[in-house]
DNA sequence: TCAATAGTTAGATATTTTTCTAATTGTTCT
DNA sequence: AGAACAATTAGAAAAATATCTAACTATTGA
């Protein structure tokens, strides 16, 4: 879990989950949205497998990145959840600590 | 934005913000929890800071840290929603992509 | 006023992270 | 087999982070 955060913490990262977000991409279809080398992206790429935010499959000479939302998911939600943040939007009286 | 999950990205920060998620702490009581030297405490209390995730007030001798939960609940749901998570638990059917 | 206490700032060092170019691996196509 | 392409690995350099000790500032209380 601490993965997921330390991979959250760079933009380049984050951006390439939200690419990701509408669909797989290859490793050369992320790589041009971006202004750095391709070994630098792969280097990200690396982080987030590792993170297990991401799965990696070979296709051919390609590689297709796809998202992992339930990790993703698992990680925000909950540690959102931990400061009893989140599916809170419309609770009646429950207490309300208030900040 | 980029600054909270920066600041979220080191376990004795967000370890930090969760022993303040109770109550509000003085800087010393917080660096009593941690095995590392009152300065490097207070360059973790800046990220924090910088980051808007807390507030720090001086009492006397003393400061004291206070979460700030609304600044954590937009960074972390906001970016959930970004991926169509969160507040979603037992939605009925709504083309879920399924992901 | 002076000593004690709480916390931060200064300055240095060690570690980690990000990035690059060059070389390598694996795949496809002729 | 050999050229072309996609991607990664190797190795190095630059930049950012985390950490420490020593010194400083501000507040309290004797």
């Amino acid at each position: 879990m601490s993965h997921v955060f330390k991979a959250l913490s760079d933009p380049t990262r984050r951006r390439v989950l939200e690419l990701l977000r509408s669909r797989p991409m290859t490793a050369g279809e992320l790589a041009a949205e971006f202004d750095v080398s391709k070994p630098t992206m792969s280097a990200h790429f690396t982080v987030l497998k590792d993170a297990n935010l991401v799965d990696a499959t070979k296709d051919g000479k390609s590689v297709i990145y796809r998202i992992k939302l339930s990790v993703l998911e698992d990680a925000l939600l909950g540690f959102a959840a931990t400061f009893g943040l989140g599916s809170n939007s419309d609770e009646k009286d429950k207490e309300e600590t208030g900040q």
